[in-house]
DNA sequence: TACTGTATGTCAGAATACTGACATGAGTCA
DNA sequence: TGACTCATGTCAGTATTCTGACATACAGTA
């Protein structure tokens, strides 16, 4: 009676989980010496694309609940990277805006982890990372759809 | 003097890490409703393809560190889902198997993940799952030859 | 107007995983 | 043999994220 499971060698969603948690040790690893942690760095390179995003929209953006994004922004605010109007100017939604020091320590994270995309894709030629781009963009679609 | 970062809507890594956190939602949801985490659910599965997996071993295979997994096992054990000797047989390693609950358990659970799955790569035929796999393997190898 | 549904910011507590540390056992090598 | 290195199981404390909950604000609708 043997157990007709998924063969992990060979399972895509194993490779995957594999494949980000590799990414996440590495970007942890450059990280760390600059004393950011992968959602610290992700507000901060989201804040620095779209300026002005809200709390629940820099949630999405870097994959934790609100909840956790509310608990770093607060911890990033008091760092003096990133600032928030004390007041929202309209509804609820209160814009967050990089800091000078805020972009001053993105650029060294962001150069950071440039570096270990770089390393990762790099037995990949430009067709196919776009190919392999394109299929994360899929399964990523087919997941939600549900 | 705009930021020169990453740009998130074309970067692999960013696609890796949304694709990744939309399958961990996936299984997190069919998950649920069974009692289990996905750590728990990993752990289960590893187990029924390589019995006798130490502590340490399993905390790899399910990318967690083994002090994480080592409270896993204690509850699995307290729970009768999996059992260890009380003594090891040699040096301190305790292989570790599923009990008969355990398997039960596992069955259920598998069908479920495998159905993610297949929704995740519904979209891909089999030359591109493959293919999709053998990036991944190789993103994983440069990520970690540092 | 009143009502419903959706989205937000925030607080509190629980769950989960992590880092640091220690002792134990196996293997290697001088 | 003894010293050294490495991996393991385990304990303790910390950190991070999550779930649950509440009040608020806006858009749409009857």
């Amino acid at each position: 009676m043997s157990h007709e499971g998924i063969d992990l060698g060979t399972s895509v969603g194993y490779l995957m989980k594999e494949a980000s948690s590799a990414l996440r040790t590495a970007m942890e690893a450059v990280l760390r010496p600059l004393g950011m942690t992968i959602t610290h760095y992700s507000c901060l390179e989201l804040l620095a694309q779209r300026p002005g995003l809200s709390n629940s929209e820099l949630a999405r953006g870097a994959f934790v609940t609100r909840q956790s994004m509310h608990v770093m922004l607060l911890s990033l605010e008091r760092d003096g990277v990133v600032s928030r109007p004390g007041q929202p100017e309209s509804g609820r939604v209160l814009p967050t805006a990089l800091t000078e020091k805020g972009r001053a320590q993105l650029a060294t994270a962001s150069a950071a982890v440039r570096a270990v995309e770089k390393r990762m894709t790099r037995d990949l030629d430009i067709d196919e990372q776009s190919r392999f781009g394109f299929m994360l963009t899929q399964c990523t679609a087919s997941l939600r759809a549900g």
